[in-house]
DNA sequence: CATTCGTGGTG
DNA sequence: TCACCAAGAAT
């Protein structure tokens, strides 16, 4: 079959079938030329990399309430940016979208360059995201490659090759597919067909439009492919928090260097985090007593097991490291707010 | 090319 | 319970 046929009836299924999100134009509305803002695209796509529709809805909405054009994110405080980003997860994207941000004020006048070159040379763009604005919002005809494009490519054309070695050809054969015509619908489209009909586990290859000409499901190994390379297993580091509150009800906390696990976001003074429970000292004197229970938090690389230590602290208490503020729990990344939510099951109500 | 970097849902 | 997985980028 074509790729001019395939195409095609792809393009016909994403005009029946396309998923609406708070940041997509519909292909009725882009086929009378509506376009997408960039900066919207850009904010969304860069909240789901590596990450579901579902978990970034929520975080949009906040963000283009908050900052509704790229000038007002690149004014933004930087720790209230890190506050909203809190919970979503890879805080180096969010270290990034500053970045991007200040840059396109600074060198492009506040608005997003067009061309795929310039969007690739920004902070925290790389090839699927720069593929993408280049496509959704300037329609242009460059090829998105995420995880559901390579998961669709390898059971069309049954390459069964392991990832990511087999990364290149699944490139070359999704470019092969990109249409000339329409290619920011193209681009979601393939990635809604991932997404709703040509899923990891068990696809729905009876009702998918690329059903006739896929080889995988001709021989039976759709659910098979992509074939990954075996994954390292995960260690167990432990480290103890501790968690302090003021007579006045604020806390003690620090806010983590740039670089790192959790880089520029809040969190509780404490060890570090190794596979032999580091020892570690407490932030001033205290009676510091235990929790009463750990907190188990499974990061991209490793499982962690911390110990919580509690105080309650005079006013005028001089700790060595961190500072006294009021606590938003929602601005805590997930694992630093699972040991707020102890403490404050434990501790009496301020 | 391999590693680092979060979180919540899912089977 | 637990490994896998999700619209990846930076190093």
């Amino acid at each position: 079959m074509r790729d001019e046929t395939l195409n095609q009836q792809l393009l016909a299924w994403y005009d029946r079938h396309a998923r609406e999100m708070p940041w997509r134009v519909p292909p009725a509305e882009r086929a009378k030329g509506v376009l997408p803002d960039p900066y919207r695209v850009w904010l969304s796509e860069v909240m789901l990399q590596q990450t579901t529709v579902a978990a970034v809805k929520s975080y949009f909405e906040v963000f283009t309430r908050l900052w509704p054009t790229v000038s007002d994110l690149a004014a933004a405080e930087d720790a209230d940016v890190m506050a909203a980003w809190a919970g979503l997860g890879y805080y180096a994207r969010a270290r990034n979208l500053l970045k991007c941000a200040r840059a396109v004020v600074a060198d492009h006048g506040g608005q997003f360059p067009s061309d795929p070159a310039g969007l690739l040379s920004l902070p925290g763009i790389g090839p699927y995201t720069c593929a993408a604005i280049s496509a959704i919002a300037f329609d242009a005809p460059e090829t998105v490659v995420d995880g559901n494009v390579e998961r669709v490519m390898s059971r069309l054309h049954a390459v069964t090759e392991p990832l990511p070695a087999s990364k290149p050809q699944l490139t070359a054969l999704a470019a092969a597919l990109t249409p000339a015509q329409r290619p920011g619908d193209y681009a979601q489209a393939v990635m809604d067909l991932g997404a709703t009909i040509c899923t990891p586990r068990s696809p729905a290859c009876g009702i998918c439009p690329w059903s006739a000409p896929c080889k995988a499901r001709a021989q039976g190994i759709a659910a098979e492919l992509p074939k990954k390379t075996p994954k390292k297993p995960k260690p167990t580091r432990y480290g103890t928090v501790y968690l302090a509150r003021r007579a006045d009800g604020a806390w003690l906390l620090e806010t983590r260097p740039d670089k790192g696990l959790l880089g520029g976001m809040l969190g509780w003074p404490g060890s570090d985090w190794a596979e032999d429970s580091p020892p570690s000292a407490p932030p001033f004197p205290a009676d510091w007593r235990d929790a009463g229970a750990e907190v188990r938090h499974t990061f991209t690389h490793f499982h962690l097991i911390l110990t919580v230590k509690l105080a309650e602290a005079p006013m005028g208490t001089n700790p060595t490291t961190g500072e006294w503020q009021r606590l938003a729990p929602a601005s805590l990344p997930t694992v630093m707010r699972k040991a707020y939510d102890l403490a404050a099951s434990v501790l009496p109500p301020h």
